[in-house]
DNA sequence: ACTAATATTTAGTTTTGTCTAAATATTAGT
DNA sequence: ACTAATATTTAGACAAAACTAAATATTAGT
């Protein structure tokens, strides 16, 4: 695969949301910032190939093969991400365009071993899965802080309220996206959360627990 | 730079033994295995950007951009080397091709911070030194382990008699290119040489050391 | 069901990097 | 210095991946 074949794999699987559902040549268009019109080009020679169920006007899909290349390398793009800020202190928000040129480095002892490196990661800094080598993983959703069940464990992953007071209060209370979260205990009383966070044990509000999504896996 | 760009200033740098020679189009062609005429079109267009000095017939130097490029393209290249032979368990003889698509990797934070988790190392797994981000660096020689000063350590990088007798020995006392090697105390009465390798010391012929090359910085 | 709006494809061009074959320049041998 | 061998460049073509503009298909609104 070439690098642009692969990054169209990539665009058509994640519009697909993973479910493989049909995606319009518009939609890859869009994704991929390209033109139409170059779409249908490459869609035609990836059908060729193998890769995509492709009807013209009817969308285009992953094959069974197709699918396999695209878990393939989102595994490599979110062990990448790992890598990134597990060890050499990227932050949350850097990673992306990064893992995007290291996702298409081409050998199997490197993704093998950097995951062993990594010591078999199950998500990436985002919360997002990481397929193993055969291309399983788990589904993800995204819950308020509120309304997962005592004991779960996730990454924060964004805010519903992002006014300067409440990113004020994350930031004095170093809780930053990223971060993985866990929620201990909650008071019957006002239904504040005891959370663990980095080590720390903090106490917040349901207020504040609304605000603030986690990833977890569903 | 493009990814073929910058395949031939590397070509370009390395044909010029790091000292700008001036080289011919047929060696860079032979060097990137493609045709002359390939290599007179890429030559015009580094001229244009800048980066090499061509005269039609005349043979291709780089410019002090061009000088400047091949040395960060050669830092990214023997840092990548490193990572994966201290990191990922990669043999000395494995690193060179997946290095060889890791240098293209575009990322000024990815190099330093790479340089950083590394330990700022000075050579590659196979002895050759590792220019700084500005592009300064030792130079290496290679020399006998009989013919160096004591105390000097260096990179085992070749041997001269390669018989399978030798190889054997050499395998029974565990030493393989790629390892570093201390030269302790040489014994007066018949030149065999005190060595330390790998936390081990072990006792050579002066036969065995005249057969085994290091790499040692200038 | 018909038309207008939208989506998609086709046809023809461009750019990058390569190639082959032919032309031209350089170098070496006498 | 001349010719033969070799090196290099030029000209023209091709494949990949993109684009623009025009043509065609689909969909939605009435």
């Amino acid at each position: 695969m070439t690098l642009s074949e692969e990054d169209y794999i990539k665009a058509i699987y994640h519009l697909g949301k993973g479910e493989n559902l049909t995606v319009s040549t518009n939609a890859v268009a869009e994704q991929m910032d390209t033109k139409p019109s170059s779409v249908t080009d490459m869609v035609k020679k990836l059908s060729d190939k193998g890769v995509v169920n492709y009807k013209p006007y009817k969308g285009v899909s992953l094959t069974g093969y197709g699918q396999k290349i695209a878990l393939s390398l989102v595994r490599k793009h979110r062990l990448w991400e790992v890598f990134l800020v597990e060890k050499l202190d990227f932050s949350w928000d850097e990673v992306h365009e990064v893992a995007e040129q290291l996702e298409h480095i081409k050998s199997e002892k490197l993704i093998d071993q950097l995951d062993k490196h990594l010591g078999y990661p199950q998500v990436d800094p985002h919360g997002d899965p990481i397929p193993s080598k055969k291309g399983e993983f788990k589904k993800t959703i995204k819950k308020s802080l509120n309304e997962v069940p005592m004991g779960t464990s996730g990454i924060c992953v964004g805010v519903k309220d992002s006014s300067p007071p409440f990113l004020k209060f994350l930031d004095k209370n170093k809780i930053a996206l990223g971060d993985t979260i866990l929620v201990l205990e909650k008071e019957e009383f006002d239904g504040s959360l005891y959370i663990r966070i980095k080590e720390s044990k903090i106490h917040i509000s349901n207020q504040i627990a609304s605000n603030l999504y986690l990833k977890i896996t569903a």
